[in-house]
RNA sequence: GGGGACGUAGCUCAGUUGGGAGAGCACCUGGUUUGCAACCAGGGGGUCGUCGGUUCAAGUCCGAUCGUCUCCA
């Protein structure tokens, strides 16, 4: 049975026994305390936990899955792939273990056929009801089942739904290990199935504080575990559409699967990653220095680095993502559809790594070459290579071990657990943990505010609590700092991007300013801000008043990142994606994944677009739904925001729709002009642009045109023609700086002549010196060597006063030089009556100093002291 | 979020006690040639990423900033 008939029997199965057909969501989860989509259960979490209802009571799905906790070991077991597909069938609510369990069996024995002998179950320790029900309804063999304690207890290594769960393995044989069940060989006895009984919740790892509000089934079969045991091959790679894959690894490097454990590794490397890194560009995933870009980074470069090593200098990645597309694209059509994108963004960063290769080679050979006689590389030196330049350590260890020498590999982890250890100190020092643990302790029992701002910017309310310098009070007085909570509260808190209010909370007794206004906890809206005049006390009604000209400008600039937003994806591509924003009253700024740079052209049409939606003056609905009706309607979910049950959608005309929290006009024409200022880079593969609306974007299109004004007046041009004008200008300055040039050598020249004819005779030596203010450092260099070029055999000692400066220059022909006489010692003796210092060349010196009334002492200094040396000689 | 490296001509790069901005390729002009990176002579092309500081003097030292690369979280 091949892989793809392994997913469509699994997902008709539970289909015919009234599962939803669920797609594989993408593997960007919604959820953004994930980075990853690591189980078939992350988009049904929070159907699990009940937080929300969901809209079947019973699923099944094939999800796309990437774990890369254990990248290092991938490629060495049989077992573990960094891309899967996992088989799941879910319960929400409805059947538990005690249909869960016949079901697994009755697919596994009669639809997928096999061997009831090679079954082996696992329990957890405790549990007698899973035990009871293989043996007593399914009735199995008590020698194949099995106890354990922490392996059937599944949990997510965080707080969440956890529960008990039962395995179901397969025998492979004894040529795979020693008998004896799951609970001494899992490389024999191989896990395929694994039936979850979500019934807890837990605070901390294997911590259970409490029972979810309904018991679920959430079943996990790896699809490509179950292709290995069915079509009986030794692993993973060895199955139908892997063994393709790794096929043009074969082909492209010339290395046959199962010549050798070294390069059957690298071969299933490149097959694994190839499947890893097509799907995650196609889920919008580009290569960059943090999180699931990074991840995505150092699969592709490892994929070349072993192809690299089986011996291939070509590029590798594009026939990888091919081959992949043609064994996978019948199950994902994205990836047919993207396959360009995908190969583009592929042997982009392929590219950039064999660049560093190269280059990082080049750095080897000259380290080994600075190592003298030793024969090891220091530990501090193949660090460095990998560090700054991204040259692997297994590449110096690979090409050492070519010419001889050793690598220090514990000098160089010593410094790799430096570098984790230093990177984990500073997120300590900077995470907010602790903030809102604060908060938790001081009003966690506290309601949360119900925010009444999306329709108005007025309003009242009760205060619940007063937070001063960290503590709880009930009165604060004038000119001191406040943290207001309130029953209900029109203050937008910051969320999103989009920055908190200010305005103002009125009580019987007081005002306060509020200056900021923050989510503290979630759904709780803390007011910061100074009380202006009398106090406030808890419980008392309060009328509060938001700044409603500051909102008018952040709510045009929140509606047009919609739109620009939007218009980046038209313009460059769906695998934009909002990687942080800010709306703030005077400007917007946006964060997206974008392999290049965006040209000005690119920027332009991008501006055009947004413009245009704007003067369709489209209407702006927001709609408050669940997560999945959202979804369907192709809402683009914005990075780092949380959602609630509940989510929030905006939908601009008929061309965006997205998840979002913010305040917004209730028509794209209120946005106003759009401007974008800037477009720059935050790091690989992010990009920033910042834009104006409203009357901002007004003012910094009028402002230019003034300046055009301006210019076109001080470039006497007409309007319309000031590029011209300025072409002109700039041409003709060219033209006269040459001429200046050309006179200033003419005069330069003269005044040589002048200089060489008055030069004095001492010996057979001749003595030049002369003060020529007014043509600076540079000229006076100028003219110093054509005085030498003329002068012959002796010295030259000149001085100038230029913008306040005194300079002085030396030199010494070189017949004198070699004979011991240095311009430095001469320069350094006028050097002195200027109150500086100077060069030491014994050819050519300069030096100088501030005091311009000391010139003419300088020179008879220098005139008296290049004398002596002259006659000295 | 933290660390490291780099930014000099259109391209690839050199430039150490701070003191005259360079090479190769590319380009232009003239000559000589006309079979695989042709040659010879001459020439144009640089705010040394940007801003500030130190200094008589900064490509060079210090600080900030922008950009590129890279490792770690």
């Amino acid at each position: 049975m091949d892989t793809n008939e392994i997913r469509s029997t699994f997902i008709d199965f539970f289909a015919s026994r009234d599962h939803t057909v669920v797609p594989s969501a993408s593997l960007i989860p919604l959820d953004p305390a994930l980075l990853l989509t690591v189980a078939g259960m992350v988009p049904f979490k929070a159907y699990l936990t009940a937080e929300e209802k969901a809209p079947y009571a019973r699923a099944v799905s094939s999800q796309k899955c990437i774990r890369t906790t254990d990248i290092d070991i991938l490629g060495t077991t049989a077992r573990h792939m960094s891309f899967f597909e996992m088989l799941g069938s879910f319960s929400f609510g409805d059947y538990f273990k005690e249909k869960a369990i016949p079901l697994a069996y009755e697919l596994l024995t009669e639809v997928y056929g096999m061997d009831p002998e090679r079954l082996w179950y696992t329990v957890h320790e405790t549990d007698d009801e899973a035990a009871a029900i293989w043996l007593d309804v399914v009735g199995v063999s008590p020698d194949r089942l099995q106890r354990r304690d922490r392996d059937n207890f599944w949990q997510m290594g965080v707080a969440g739904p956890a529960g008990p769960c039962s395995e179901i393995f397969f025998d492979r044989g004894p040529q795979y290990g020693p008998d004896g069940g799951p609970i001494v060989d899992e490389e024999r006895f191989v896990e395929i199935w694994n039936l979850v009984f979500m019934q807890y919740i837990q605070d901390e790892p294997y911590h259970v504080v409490g029972d979810l509000p309904m018991k679920s089934i959430d079943t996990g079969m790896g699809l490509e575990r179950m292709a290995m045991v069915l079509q009986d091959v030794g692993s993973l790679f060895e199955t139908d559409s892997v063994r393709a894959i790794m096929a043009v690894g074969e082909a492209r490097t010339g290395v046959r699967y199962g010549e050798s454990d070294r390069s059957d590794m690298s071969l299933r490397i490149l097959a694994d990653h190839a499947r890893a890194l097509t799907f995650l560009i196609a889920d919008g995933v580009v290569p960059s220095n943090e999180g699931r870009g990074y991840i995505l980074r150092r699969l592709v470069r490892r994929a070349v680095r072993h192809a690299h090593t089986l011996g291939t200098q070509t590029p590798i990645t594009a026939s990888l993502v091919d081959v992949t597309v043609t064994e996978m694209g019948e199950a994902f059509p994205a990836i047919v559809e993207k396959q360009d994108f995908i190969r583009q963004v592929a042997e982009r960063e392929e590219t950039g790594f064999l660049k560093t290769l190269e280059s990082g080679e080049q750095m080897l050979d000259v380290a080994i070459s600075a190592l003298g006689g030793a024969t090891t590389i220091p530990g501090a030196t193949a660090f460095k290579l990998h560090d700054t330049f991204g040259f692997p350590i297994e590449l110096t260890e690979e090409i050492a071990t070519e010419r001889g020498l050793d690598v220090d590999r514990e000098g160089f982890d010593a410094e790799m657990a430096e570098q984790r250890e230093r990177a984990r100190a500073a997120f300590r020092s900077s995470s907010g943990g602790d903030a809102v643990a604060a908060y938790r302790r001081i009003i966690g029992g506290l309601t949360p505010t119900s925010f009444t701002g999306y329709g108005e910017i007025e309003g009242g309310g009760v205060v619940l609590s007063l937070l001063r310098e960290g503590e709880l009070t009930e009165r604060v007085d004038e000119g001191q700092e406040v943290e207001v909570f309130l029953s209900a509260s029109p203050f937008y808190a910051e969320a999103g991007g989009q920055v908190g209010d200010t305005g103002r909370i009125v009580t019987e007794t007081g005002v306060v300013n509020v200056s900021d206004t923050q989510l503290v906890l979630p759904g709780v809206h803390g007011h910061r801000g100074v009380v202006t005049s009398g106090h406030i006390l808890t419980t008392q009604d309060a009328r509060t008043v938001v700044d409603g000209t500051r909102r008018e400008r952040i709510r045009k600039n929140h509606s047009g990142t919609h739109i620009l937003h939007w218009a980046l994806r038209d313009v460059l591509g769906d695998h934009v994606h909002q990687e942080g924003s800010l709306v703030a009253p005077d400007r917007l700024r946006f964060d997206f994944s974008h392999y290049e740079g965006v040209d000005h052209e690119t920027l332009h049409d991008v501006e055009r677009r947004v413009n245009v939606q704007i003067i369709a003056n489209k209407a702006v609905h927001t709609v408050e739904t669940s997560k999945d009706d959202a979804e369907k309607m192709g809402a683009i979910a914005f990075f780092g925001d949380k959602y609630g049950d509940e989510v929030r959608v905006v939908q601009m005309g008929d061309f965006s729709t997205e998840f979002c929290g913010g305040t917004h006009v209730p028509s794209t024409g209120q946005v106003g002009p759009l401007v974008l200022v800037s477009e720059g880079s935050v790091g690989s593969n992010i990009r920033r642009v910042e834009a104006l609306t409203g009357s901002a974007a007004y003012d910094h299109l009028a402002q230019l045109r003034a300046n055009l004004a301006d210019i076109g007046g001080i470039l006497r041009a007409q309007p319309g023609r000031e590029v011209d004008a300025a072409h002109s200008v700039a041409d003709r300055l060219r033209a006269a700086e040459q001429r200046i040039g050309e006179f200033e050598e003419r005069e330069r020249t003269q005044t040589a002549d002048g200089v060489v004819s008055r030069a004095e005779k001492i010996g057979g030596a001749a003595l030049a010196t002369a003060r020529i203010d007014g043509i600076g450092g540079d000229g006076l260099r100028a003219l110093a060597f054509q005085i030498r070029d003329r002068l012959g055999s002796g010295i030259g000692a000149f001085g100038s006063v230029t913008d306040g400066k005194a300079a002085v220059i030396v030199f010494v022909s070189d017949d004198l030089v070699a004979r011991g006489v240095a311009a430095g010692d001469i320069a350094g003796a006028g050097a002195k009556a200027l109150g500086g210092g100077g060069g030491r060349d014994p050819r050519l010196a300069q030096a100088g100093g501030p005091n311009t009334d000391g010139i003419d002492e300088a020179l008879l200094l220098m005139r008296s002291a290049a004398s002596e040396a002259l006659a000295e000689l």
